[in-house]
DNA sequence: CATAAATTTGAATTTGAATTCAAAAAGTTA
DNA sequence: TAACTTTTTGAATTCAAATTCAAATTTATG
């Protein structure tokens, strides 16, 4: 296995790592995630915390590009506005990408390092939406009650509160019916139906 | 000083350990805060788990409580609306009681016990949100656009998510655009402008 | 004040994890 | 295959934190 390779799986194993036993994981939980031994780990990342930051910010690499692919071979402003809203939740609370964001979260409020690279991933999922909106106001299938930029942010700011609500295992408030509360506003704020769209 | 006078400023030293050092807070930096030795912390919480149990449950009674209070005294249902949402959010990222809230979301997508505890915060805010939405539309100062616990339920989730904005530091979403941005969403769902409030 | 009870301390022990490193194993190249 | 390099191991050491507990201190009570 080349070097970039076992980097690449070592970070992967830290996600997991992170996502089961929370921030403050123990190396050894690391290491047993990649089968390895500490001393292995430590030959690649010399400093655990190096590892750590490589791991948060693919995930959030990751949770943001899978959700512009999800996007990219739609064409309607609203095929996209409903599909970027369902990409963004977990299906459940065993989705280990939130969750990795979830525990990133809670970190962030203390750790400067962490709290840049969510705020990052904050105005990106920003852009997006805002792009998609004022794309749909361009080709009128959009009439926007605020400006794009609002909207967008209420939007991101929706599904990251539903992604910590259905992390935590809210009894009734599921995967469905958090797309459907985002869905909501998100028809108030154009006036689309949002409705001749497969869901 | 008393037995539960002592226990109750255990409970808010850990409390403050928490918001500095994360969820795994070790006993010294709790003994610490609460100017004693680990040994006597022992003494009076045999089980440190139910401390940090109890620390993190008054936290989030003392959010609660102080939200209601801020609004008992105000009449409008309009006033009500603005205030209980000013009081939701923390005015910068050195907010004590919302540090702990967002080191408690991390964790509860990895731990029932305060899965269930923030999932019951939730619940009850949306209560709260709810019953002032509900007055309003009874005393025609609000048109509802959806249905109450609709609108209620995104109120606070987009609190929530702004809670950790700010306290991510993110350096144009502070207090005050927080603010707007949740109101724009009010506006929007009660055909009121929640304008004639000082704010 | 004297005694008993409650509380706190600090030292000793145990535990778990991080770190270091020489030697073994695996992989590469000539 | 031999010599060399890279990677991995496991044992030894160090370090940090949890735990235990007898003794000291403080507080309450008669």
């Amino acid at each position: 296995m080349t070097k970039p390779e076992r980097k690449f799986q070592l970070v992967e194993a830290t996600q997991r790592a992170i996502s089961e036993h929370g921030v403050s994981v123990k190396l050894h939980q690391i290491a047993q995630e990649a089968g390895m031994t500490p001393s292995a780990v430590l030959y690649h990342y010399p400093d655990v915390n190096d590892l750590l930051l490589a791991a948060n910010r693919a995930g959030m690499e990751r949770f943001y590009s899978e959700r512009v692919q999800s996007i990219e071979l739609l064409s309607s402003p609203a095929e996209k506005l409903v599909w970027v809203i369902r990409s963004g939740l977990p299906m459940d609370r065993h989705d280990e990408g939130v969750r990795l964001l979830c525990a990133l979260g809670g970190e962030a409020a203390r750790n400067d390092m962490f709290a840049v690279l969510l705020t990052s991933l904050f105005d990106r999922q920003v852009g997006l939406y805002q792009s998609i909106l004022e794309a749909g106001e361009l080709s009128r299938d959009f009439e926007l009650q605020s400006d794009a930029n609002t909207i967008a942010r209420n939007l991101v700011a929706l599904e990251d509160a539903y992604g910590y609500r259905i992390m935590a295992g809210h009894p009734t408030l599921n995967y469905e019916e958090a797309c459907e509360l985002i869905l909501d506003y998100a028809r108030s704020m154009t006036k689309n139906s949002l409705r001749n769209v497969k869901g």
